[in-house]
DNA sequence: CTGTTAGCGCATTCAA
DNA sequence: TTGAATGCGCTAACAG
């Protein structure tokens, strides 16, 4: 039987040899752009014969026999989340300047699949990753790392991994957000997040946020989780800061936090009218955008369409919804984040030596309504 | 200079087999599964070396010599849109089932972009290639499709490449969401597109807008882009379609046919009051998320929070704040898209030689608070 | 059942 | 200035 004309075999170095009339070794220099020392006529007919076989180097090959196929692994915790997408972009810019080729891996939210994939990264033999982890110690990501193969992470660290960190200066941003908070004359707000025993980011915010009510707000209390316990009132100009943790894996252990979220509201408009508003307003600051998806649908669902008027709303991350919301968010430097991340990678690919580093970036206050009185 | 002990050099299959006193061979039947015809014994000294050496296979290596490397490129044309994002869950599934390995390639919008991403795929030796591609024409994927790597196109076809593919029943789609608007009493309605010249999607929403506005609602005349001529008021009970190009790469032009839409908006409002509300609301019908979203930011921008009270929304696509806000859409079996797009894919790159296949999903309508009244 | 041999497509000595 | 030979890590005949 006749073979279709389905794969009329790619051709190879051998082909274009022969094609020009010369051996393999001349047209591997060309490839590498090794010009300097070869006949301008035979560059020209390897020029013709490449072009007449439209033949294109096979990089699997050239990665085998070099060494280094420029490759770099890309582990992304969830695509879902509009950070991770902004700092692909700047990561994928840098790749494209620096010659790289990353392979994106999206884990989707499943240790499982971090495993697996960071298994088949060192399968391909990237020549390094970097990672955006979930929450993960770093048992699954032993290949990597110090003794492993080169890494980065992006806006969390993990356990035990020794690696260059690039992400956002957490702390400012948390100060930022409190002080516009406090500025704003609120008095009771209230940091949602989701768990952060693992998440490395998620606890930096944290605590700055405690930090920044104690330093402005002169908290004279502060709650942990759901345990009930309600703050003191702080004296006339302090703040009181709340922490409520959603666990947005787990749908009942959010709804509970969503009903504590809720009385907190009612039971602040029920407070004597001291303020301008129908109801005294507490706010809110989100962790990250998730987050504050959720406390708004929830919201909205609750209080109907001026949701707002009952909850300020402020989140770390600013999804393009938040200007149709109109909540004031503090914006991540996402495209500059990957791109730091990648030129971080390719200095330790290079051998760069450097003790472990971090690049801490800032973010923007963005206000809009929802913090505008 | 003593090499630091930064680089283990990785075991090899050759590693293996002396660890294991044996020839590769073995180990590479074990590699393979082909255990059957093995002695435990042997079988049993391989399990121990490769755990010992904790040896992983090179992926790259086995490609070169079987000539197949299970990896196939996935052309992204704007990973921005959701639609894109939940399409990957979809393709990353399926590869998953299959054991295939996703390139990710974002082209970003970039035509450029898109034809250095095709050919670098080529490059890497991809078994097959899924398309999103910008609107430009088979020129630019001139290395795929018919004669060269198997391809399926998502979304949308491009002109000149004849292949699979698979996305939305965008006739039905345009259907439902036309039926809908008009069994809520809407009889303005404005289908609001980019231009969509090249991709075939658009096309068909925008014609099957306009064959669903003839048929249910014996429209009188139909406009088309900005030249400004208004179609004269049907008969009782019979709806208007209108045409809006939104080109979101030209802010300009973007601001023209806003301000066209304004119009259209305040012209509706003083028509005589003969519906309920204090004005008269037109619909308004996103063939995307990406429009809709620019829609709805003008609107709150010059109505106010409450610009829902001018205009209805619905939109093919369903981003995660058309529910907060509240507008109708028409939501895209995105993950079997994505899902269907890899099966496709695959059987071609197992020889299936059968005629280019359509594979038309239907979409489904949620109904929001914009369109009930 | 198991080991030997010969490449996959390419880069790199080393001669010529 | 150019080419022939060698081998990257692995699989696939082909013997034993």
């Amino acid at each position: 039987m006749s073979t279709p004309p389905s794969a009329p075999r790619r051709a190879t170095i051998t082909d274009v040899a022969r094609e020009a009339g010369t051996g393999k070794t001349s047209i591997s220099r060309y490839l590498n752009g090794e010009m300097s020392v070869m006949s301008p006529e035979l560059r020209a007919r390897i020029e013709a014969a490449i072009a007449r076989l439209n033949y294109q180097p096979n990089q699997m090959a050239r990665g085998l026999k070099r060494g280094r196929n420029r490759l770099i692994g890309m582990l992304l915790a969830d695509l879902t989340n509009p950070y991770t997408v902004e700092v692909l972009q700047g990561v994928e810019a840098a790749c494209h300047a620096l010659g790289l080729m990353p392979l994106i891996c999206h884990a989707a939210n499943e240790v499982e699949m971090e495993r697996r994939y960071l298994q088949l990264l060192t399968t391909y033999r990237v020549e390094g990753v970097i990672v955006n982890a979930l929450g993960v110690s770093e048992e699954t990501l032993r290949p990597v790392g110090g003794s492993g193969i080169p890494a980065v992470l992006v806006d969390r660290q993990v356990d035990g991994l020794i690696a260059d960190m690039v992400g956002l200066d957490n702390r400012a941003a948390a100060e930022l957000g409190v002080r516009h908070l406090m500025d704003q004359g609120f008095d009771d707000i209230w940091f949602v997040v989701q768990p952060f025993a693992q998440v490395s980011s998620r606890q930096l915010r944290h605590t700055a946020f405690l930090d920044a009510i104690g330093r402005y707000g002169g908290a004279l209390r502060v709650e942990r989780d759901s345990h009930g316990e309600r703050a003191n009132p702080g004296p006339r100009g302090a703040a009181r800061g709340h922490t409520l943790v959603l666990d947005l894996a787990d749908a009942g252990e959010t709804a509970r936090s969503l009903a504590e979220l809720d009385r907190a509201i009612d039971s602040a408009a029920a407070d004597s009218g001291s303020s301008p508003p129908a109801h005294r307003r507490i706010a809110l600051f989100a962790a990250n955008a998730p987050v504050a998806l959720c406390v708004a649908l929830h919201l909205k669902s609750r209080y109907g369409a001026d949701w707002q008027t009952r909850a300020a709303l402020v989140s770390i991350d600013d999804p393009d919804w938040a200007e149709l919301t109109g909540i004031t968010t503090i914006r991540q430097p996402t495209y500059e984040i990957g791109y730091r991340a990648v030129e971080f990678l390719h200095e330790r690919i290079e051998g760069v030596q450097a003790t472990a580093r971090d690049c801490l970036l800032p973010g923007e206050l963005i206000v809009r309504a929802s913090t505008s009185r």
